[in-house]
DNA sequence: ATTGGCAAATTGGTTGACCATTTCTTCCAC
DNA sequence: GTGGAAGAAATGGTCAACCAATTTGCCAAT
């Protein structure tokens, strides 16, 4: 995707996190007042009023007029999940979107509609337009996947296929990466595991559509993994095989 | 959980999501100045300024110094995907926890290390103790199931589990049909359900855990069921019936 | 000793003016 | 006519001062 340079508040909400932590402050405490953070961090009272509301809109904290913000009950340890920020790795995605997705799909399988199918049909001839006229775009990829998700009627489901989207649409690793695909072969062949997918669903299918999916991240890491360099110390296939993954599935 | 108004800034980016979707603005377009829209909503710019950073956090627009406000590519239809604000039904939620923990139940039995089960182990002890100490409280519930998806060592995978339970902890109906837990039955059960899940785990039993955990889940929505209003015109258990989803997994 | 209410201090909310960056326009040299 | 540099305009970024809601604590009335 195009640059886009990281926006100030959010390197504030980082500052805040780590704040946060060295404070110790619990679940239910209120944290720092606005202003006191301003003064701590040096930056303007905006740039920490932006900052909160990213962490508010992640559910970290909960802030009330009049009386501060909160650290919101039940928020994950400030301790233990610390890389929500850090760049995330591909393979670790990939993993994610593995368990996710195949599962995604299996119930699709059982809810998909005609329309739902018919739009999947054309999401599929948009990305064939896509590999033959040479356009570098995964528009078409990524609508397939999110109307799967919107065939389970169910709205969380789709938000949370979306988000992983997200989260890979704004990774330097994945950008890196990505731009090393110069052979169409690749997309050609994940065109071909869509349609599989898709036609696990036209069968409603469940097993099938499980697996189809399953196959197709696994084509996915495969490829990803032959163009990864493993000299380079941010490397994590190693971490996340999905070959392991698909075991457990 | 406590009262916590609504902010304002959230009303705000309400309407400028339904202001982007009558404008017909296209991914990748830009969308009106942060002048416009205050002019246009009748609000501050701050107020404006406040909405999009919660609107960029949640992924769907993209902000760029000097230049604009722009659609991030790749959103989810501004048109078909307009829930992410409304409160979400106990069973669209307990369906999606199904489809992703059972999963993550799974993939954890490949993955646990000695400590992992220490630390659940705890969270369990603690379970057991506040429910006969008569706590009201669900910490260590969230604890255990937050532990098993670390003990995956995907970070995604922990933030997604993550968002869920916050979704939970902020619904509404949630807390309303919470109110009406007064039997310690319910609770005794599902950390029967919980002992369970640690078991298969420890055995490092992935099928089992994946079952345990499916289980779990299931009994939850079975007693939330029950203690539902079928007459409420809100009521979404007839929607997501987790034997559907049972059966797919 | 308790309680009710009032006032001051604290806290987040809002506004308007100004700054930095990017984009668009204009005009001149070639 | 074309290229490029200069500058004007537009846009988001930042700041400081002021506003409104909430909390706290004191003090008088009971």
């Amino acid at each position: 995707m195009s640059d886009a340079p990281q926006r100030r508040y959010q390197d504030v909400a980082a500052e805040l996190r780590q704040l946060i932590r060295a404070e110790g402050v619990q679940p239910g405490d209120r944290i720092l007042t606005e202003r006191q953070i301003a003064l701590r961090l040096g930056v303007g009272r905006s740039l920490v009023r932006d900052a909160i509301i990213m962490l508010e809109v992640e559910g970290l904290v909960q802030v009330r007029q009049g009386s501060g913000v909160y650290l919101q009950e039940g928020a994950p340890d400030t301790a233990t999940a610390p890389e929500t920020e850090d760049d995330i790795g591909p393979f670790e995605l990939l993993e994610a979107r593995m368990v996710l997705e195949s599962a995604v799909a299996g119930l699709a399988a059982a809810t998909v509609t005609k329309a739902d199918i018919i739009a999947m049909r054309e999401a599929l001839d948009d990305e064939r337009r896509s590999i033959t006229e040479g356009r570098d775009d995964y528009q078409s990829d990524q609508r397939f996947h999110l109307l799967i998700a919107e065939a389970t009627q169910n709205g969380v489901l789709v938000k949370m296929v979306s988000d992983l989207w997200n989260l890979r649409n704004r990774s330097r690793m994945w950008a890196q990466l990505h731009s090393r695909i110069f052979d169409d072969t690749y997309r050609s062949r994940w065109l071909d595991d869509h349609q599989a997918i898709l036609d696990a669903l036209r069968a409603r299918d469940c097993a099938r559509a499980r697996q189809a999916m399953r196959d197709h991240l696994g084509n996915v890491s495969e490829t990803l993994m032959q163009l990864s360099d493993s000299e380079d110390p941010s490397f994590d296939g190693f971490l996340f095989s999905t070959a392991r993954t698909a075991r457990t599935l």
